[in-house]
DNA sequence: TGAAGGATTTGT
DNA sequence: CAAATCCTTCAC
């Protein structure tokens, strides 16, 4: 199933919006736009169909033990970005939330690209260059360099607001959203944390 | 200074 | 199921 995009503008997410736990973020961020500027101006927009969340005494959180320059960013305030790279290869997209000095954040596991990114890239259906972690930072060309960043008009990423009608059919439960565990843990792996709208092409398997 | 391992993806 | 690939973290 692909969701529809709204035909008009939708209000950007502000960092007051973010600052609550990351586990009511991570399912309010399902069916919001993410928008990734490129140097060029071009805009490309995805809408949100999969989203992990990571807390404090979460033992899977990067910030579980303690802060490190990696993960300073999740000790800061809502609405900046937060990348690592995982595995040396792949690069991961989280929204930091909650109050300043509450490390948490919401990791961006599966979008729905609008169209297609700008570059070379073999023909693709879209749904598939979104769908997986790794896979949207590389389809929308995020990487480290775009950690730390505040999610804002006019930057490199920021996020919008469910269209109404889209919010609408989430709610009504035309839309389906599911719970389950997170994916890919040796630790924290029981707590069940992760959403994703059920019939979406882009979500991983599971 | 060294070593172990990871919030992934892909191909065998 | 294992490789690719490199950064982060922790131990010595």
């Amino acid at each position: 199933m692909l969701l529809p995009f709204s035909p008009s503008p939708l209000p950007p997410i502000s960092a007051a919006w973010l600052a609550r736990p990351s586990p009511a973020i991570a399912v309010d961020l399902l069916g919001c736009t993410l928008v990734r500027q490129f140097e060029d101006g071009s805009t490309l927009r995805s809408l949100i169909v999969e989203t992990e969340a990571y807390a404090p005494d979460d033992p899977a959180c990067h910030a579980y033990r303690r802060r490190t320059p990696r993960n300073a960013v999740m000790f800061g305030p809502a609405g900046y970005s937060y990348v690592y790279l995982i595995y040396g290869m792949y690069h991961c997209l989280n929204v930091v939330t909650d109050a300043e000095d509450v490390p948490s954040a919401v990791l961006i596991r599966a979008v729905q690209l609008q169209q297609e990114p700008p570059g070379d890239r073999s023909p693709q259906p879209l749904a598939r260059l979104g769908a997986g972690p790794g896979k949207l930072c590389r389809a929308l060309q995020i990487d480290r360099s775009h950690s730390g960043q505040p999610f804002a008009p006019g930057q490199p990423l920021w996020l919008e607001q469910r269209s109404p009608s889209l919010d609408q059919q989430m709610r009504q439960g035309a839309i389906a959203l599911h719970q389950t565990t997170r994916i890919g843990l040796t630790q924290g792996a029981d707590s069940p944390w992760r959403w994703y709208i059920r019939d979406s092409a882009a979500v991983s398997k599971r």
